[in-house]
RNA sequence: GGCCCCAUCGUCUAGUCAGGCCUAGGACAUCAGGUUUUCAUCCUGGUAACAGGGGUUCAAAUCCCCUUGGGGUCACCA
């Protein structure tokens, strides 16, 4: 696309304080972003907050702490100002009133009496008869005069769009070309009986006033497109750009867009998860666009660098979970011991395992709990059922790990062997491998004929951490205890089944 | 139902605008091996897709039409 034209964009996110940020928002959040950040442009939150959903207890807080957490940082917004202000639609009603002023001035806008009541009884009158219900346009010819009186009598009355026959198109940034009849446009309500003008109104109001260059918003909104392409025109001002991204589809057996009842659907939940934040946002990025169909890890700084509104992809797209997974996996392996063990030693401190107080400075065995996690940890909540094994002195055993300490009747000699050949001072490195090879050699078999069944007495399953880790991580005194509670528990199971 | 949009492996996608380099590439997931005399990581390989039908063309995943399927939207909600 044309690049010049980005150059300086003024773009916005703009959600309703519903109590949660959507995953499908974050990653329109995420797009105008991008677009901002590459094209030296500016990033403006809006709160859509008018009518019912202005009063939501913490609404808004949702919403900034999901960006927070994303690092999305409006440059403009109701926390941090700006020129075009203020930043909540609940608190503009002035504005407003001058646009609807301006409309009427225009000739754009005409009274109608019809009331609620009648309007829905001709809908379920269409309805029942199998029709699609249509505005007749029956105040639309209302000579002003006669609209006046009404008027002027206290009459209740909508204010709705005259919207003239032809068609209405445009340009989307990702769908490309599309048109409208304008009978399927209708003269749609844009002010209500008690005055305040409706959601396309006021969108079309604030983006103008905001001085929005390029409107980046979900594909629910593309229908909208073509009656607040016809409020421009009413208004006389002229519009931004639009595109269009494809929803974030719920995963089957649900259907449809993502909603709040689905998983996976608040960004909340991801962050409750634990997933590295990087790593989020490289997998929204990459939900719906693409740099070149090769690249899956890709940092913040060359989204930045490369983001592109024409590699949008038109297509839906179904939450690929494993993938974050997978991605956030990636990203905690790239980091030291030394940045993840605060997170692990957080997660740790939540059980009440450690002391808070790790969190700052972490203990020699935390940061070998944290070595050891790092190639096996996905996202922050992993690292309790990872080490479940440590700091549970009355250990579950895993069918699977039942068997391997009892299949073998030797076991429980060559645990005991073991546990007697450990010195208080456990050998680490190198040292560890000898004390086992020699103790295997002493009793005649692989390092693998005692490994696995260690492994099984140390922590009750089958994987655990690298071995000579689940020693120190447990210390001499309790791998030994450990040790011969798994010998006790092998012979036990010996003399039941003999 | 009307209108709008979309259609490549199970999933996310590259390729489509400028038809031939595509016996369709990558990744996740999955399966099978290998490395690690233990776990994880890692490495190698396999299974797996152009929705269907008509055109246009020397040539179509790519262009056109129809069908089918999916999604969105039709409030004095946002």
């Amino acid at each position: 696309m044309d690049e010049s034209r980005l150059r300086g964009a003024r773009v916005r996110f703009a959600p309703s304080p519903t109590g949660y940020l959507h995953i499908g928002g974050a990653r329109t959040a995420l797009f105008n972003w991008l677009v901002a950040r590459r094209y030296g442009g500016t990033f403006i939150l809006r709160l859509e907050d008018t009518d019912r959903v202005r009063d939501v207890k913490g609404a808004r807080e949702a919403i900034y702490e999901g960006l927070r957490w994303l690092g999305l940082d409006p440059d403009e917004g109701p926390e941090q100002g700006g020129p075009y202000g203020p930043y909540c639609q609940s608190e503009r009603g002035e504005i407003y009133a001058h646009a609807i002023a301006e409309l009427r001035e225009r000739g754009a806008i005409y009274p109608c009496f019809y009331t609620r009541e009648e309007l829905a009884a001709q809908r379920a009158a269409a309805e029942a008869r199998g029709e699609v219900w249509r505005y007749d346009g029956k105040y639309r010819e209302l000579a002003p005069s006669l609209a006046k009186a009404r008027i002027d009598r206290g009459e209740e009355h909508t204010w709705r769009l005259k919207v003239n026959a032809g068609a209405t198109r445009y340009h989307d940034l990702v769908l490309g070309d599309s048109e409208v009849k304008n009978d399927d446009v209708e003269d749609i309500i844009l002010v209500r009986g008690n005055g305040e003008p409706v959601y396309n109104l006021v969108v079309v109001i604030d983006d103008h006033h905001m001085r929005v260059s390029h409107v980046l918003r979900g594909a629910d909104h593309q229908t909208n497109t073509f009656k607040q392409l016809q409020i421009y025109l009413g208004l006389g001002w002229t519009p931004p750009e639009f595109g269009h991204i494809p929803l974030i589809l719920a995963e089957p057996p649900n259907k449809g867009k993502m909603s709040k009842r689905h998983g996976g659907a608040t960004v909340e939940e991801y962050q409750k998860a634990g997933y590295d934040v990087e790593a989020m946002i490289n997998w929204l990025a990459l939900m719906g666009w693409s740099l070149d169909g090769e690249t899956e890890v890709i940092s913040r700084a060359d989204l930045v660098k490369n983001f592109d509104i024409s590699r949008i992809g038109k297509t839906g797209a179904q939450l690929n979970r494993p993938k974050l997974e997978w991605i956030s996996g990636e990203y905690l392996r790239r980091q030291s011991p030394q940045q993840l063990a605060p997170r692990v030693a957080r997660a740790l401190a939540e059980r009440g395992w450690i002391p808070a107080a790790e969190i700052d400075s972490p203990s020699a065995r935390t940061m070998r709990i944290t070595t050891a996690l790092r190639e096996r940890m996905r996202k922050d909540g992993d690292v309790a059922p990872l080490c479940t094994w440590i700091f549970t002195a009355d250990l579950p055993f895993e069918e699977k790990a039942q068997q391997t300490l009892v299949k073998d009747p030797e076991n429980a000699a060559r645990l005991e062997r073991l546990a007697a050949a450990l010195p208080d001072a456990l050998p680490d490195g190198e040292a560890f491998s000898e004390l086992m090879k020699r103790v295997a050699a002493e009793l005649g078999v692989g390092f693998g004929k005692i490994a696995s069944p260690a492994r099984a007495a140390l922590t009750g399953g089958l994987s655990g951490f690298e071995l000579v880790d689940c020693f120190h991580v447990l210390g001499a005194t309790e791998s030994v205890r450990r040790l011969r509670a798994g010998a006790a528990r092998c012979r036990s199971a010996q003399s039941a089944s003999s």
